[in-house]
DNA sequence: TATGAATGAGGATTCATTCAT
DNA sequence: AATGAATGAATCCTCATTCAT
């Protein structure tokens, strides 16, 4: 976070809310400036340019994700309970600050430009990853059920969190996220967890 | 599809194609008018305006889920096949026509316009409801295991599903998502299967 | 001249006044739309960009030059008459229309872009060499002194030519250009006919 | 030079250097500073503002040029000498020290602000002048032909002196300047000394 | 003394849309 | 029926300059 200033984090901060209440498509300087409240050139003297600023999200988006990754894993509690952890930090988050709603937003930032789209999809890999990782060491420590891939299990759970996310954000906030995020991991804890242990 | 002219047809693939290609952003009128090889103004004649133009899309996303999810349930197939189903249609249809790729660029779609949203969330909720509905009727069958809610069993066969497709278009079409969809779905079967039966 | 639409000669004929006005620096495309009288956007449906109507002028430029210099070639004159056909015809063009003031505002069309700079040197070249050539033929001809190269009488003609030209411009027009040129054709034949002959 | 600054001479002198790498449109108060490698607002405490940089880029070349001609002028040497000077002087300091190319970019300082052309002309009144006076000596001691009026040697050999400059720099130095210059001094001598003397 | 932050004015360009023909 | 020409509004961005610290 040392790595942008005050007012740098201002801008994200509020160019995140402008992308959560109105989509990319809303994200212009002029908006911007108008919600940080100063002038469209002044934008420049904190970003090289547009591009600039979406690199900064998308960064500042990576840190939050690998704080929320470091406390899923944190603690030496089982891979099943990661994974509780892993909807429940994430929910947690994103539930108290409605405004960078994380990941979420991470596809709609995509723009069609080569180095934005990688750094995107790095993001979106990062939690993948770990989320595998977890899965393949409860599978070798006999936790988690291994008639079915590493990968296919990677698949169910982030496809359900991911979309749990989406329906939350497309309800327009209608529900707890929170609730139903436990709600959803005690499921998926069930249709993963080794029968024979 | 009767509700379109051909014309009209034209224009809608050509817009999808856009799309699919580079984004909502790249769908400008001038964009559309090159593709598909007439005067700009002369859009004017098949659409009223540019939100007209995003409707017609929608709503031939809508018939072309709607004729999907006909075919899913068609046969008096078991639920789990009818899942089955469910991956293997769609993932057929936007193998071969990767332009529309249907579902996945609803959100993309989003336009922040209340109407358009509005419309698009329905697309979406469609398939979530009919894939809840199978669900429903496998549970009731005894074939799908009730221990965990139709809601729950929804979210991680849609989020799956969507997550899956998302994975396809973002590695560039890098892997076969027929294959891939077949694999996934006998891991949903294997995950939600009534074991008792 | 038919390579460009009437629209396109009327904005290429205003920018060349903007520029003769005031410098490179005038021509805006604010100023220019102002100066055809239509909207700043218009202007872009009859140029790609601003660098397109820089290199449509300098077409224009190459036009009017190779029109001079046909005219200086054309009859069976001397070499010699050549050369005050040279002086007479330019200044000629100039002084008729102040706005274009040809070659002069070459160099101030230089806007450091590699192309640009390519294609205004060529203007530039257009005319020395073909000066040359008429040298060249006049020292084989026996009518102009062979003791000093072609390449350095090409140098104090042009040379002439331009300061001249530069001088009127500079002076605010404050002088005949037709009058003076002749005087200053009349000079260098002196200075360069071959005196034996 | 003493009316200058330390400071002011180093960002005359990177001013010069902007110039002539890119041309005026290249010289804005950002890239200036970032060559003077200090803030923009420390600019102002050196100049008023750009115009009084300008003006002072000026003054730097009058004096300059001053210097020059003041060489040129110097020993008891004949006209014809005097113009050979002329050539060898300012060859020998533009090719020293390509940055100011002295009066070369006299013409590309215009920036169409009335005091501002007005000095610049008198830069180039300068040298005209004392070329002028230098002629017209040679012509009054019978060194140099009188049957062309002082006028307009001095047109042929002021031109002849800014087209080979011109063209050295257009061709991006590609020749030896000081050699070319000697060639075209010889020429010129020719052309003009007295032949009955 | 020096500079980080800010700005009004203006730069080129694109967009969806309309209108005359 | 089809289009070339035109436009108001908005886009991102740069410029010279000022001011508080």
């Amino acid at each position: 976070m040392a790595r942008f200033s005050d007012r740098q984090k201002e801008i994200i901060n509020e160019a995140l809310k402008l992308i959560a209440n109105n989509g990319i498509q809303n994200l212009t300087i002029k908006n911007l400036s108008k919600a940080v409240n100063f002038s469209e050139p002044a934008i420049y003297r904190h970003f090289a340019d547009k591009k600039d600023i979406l690199m900064s999200i998308i960064t500042y988006l990576t840190i939050c994700e690998k704080s929320i990754l470091k406390k899923v894993q944190a603690s030496g509690v089982s891979a099943l309970d990661q994974i509780d952890n892993f909807f429940a930090e994430h929910f947690h988050q994103i539930a108290s600050e409605r405004n960078s709603t994380v990941m979420k937003y991470s596809e709609a930032l995509l723009q069609h430009d080569p180095k934005l789209s990688k750094a995107i999809i790095s993001v979106m890999h990062l939690s993948r990853d770990t989320l595998s990782e977890i899965i393949e060491a409860g599978q070798k420590a006999g936790e988690i059920r291994t008639d079915i891939s590493t990968k296919q299990l990677t698949i169910v759970i982030m496809g359900a969190f991911r979309f749990l996310m989406a329906s939350w954000q497309q309800s327009n906030f209608a529900f707890d996220l929170e609730v139903e995020g436990k709600k959803q991991a005690e499921a998926i804890r069930k249709m993963i967890h080794n029968q024979g242990h």
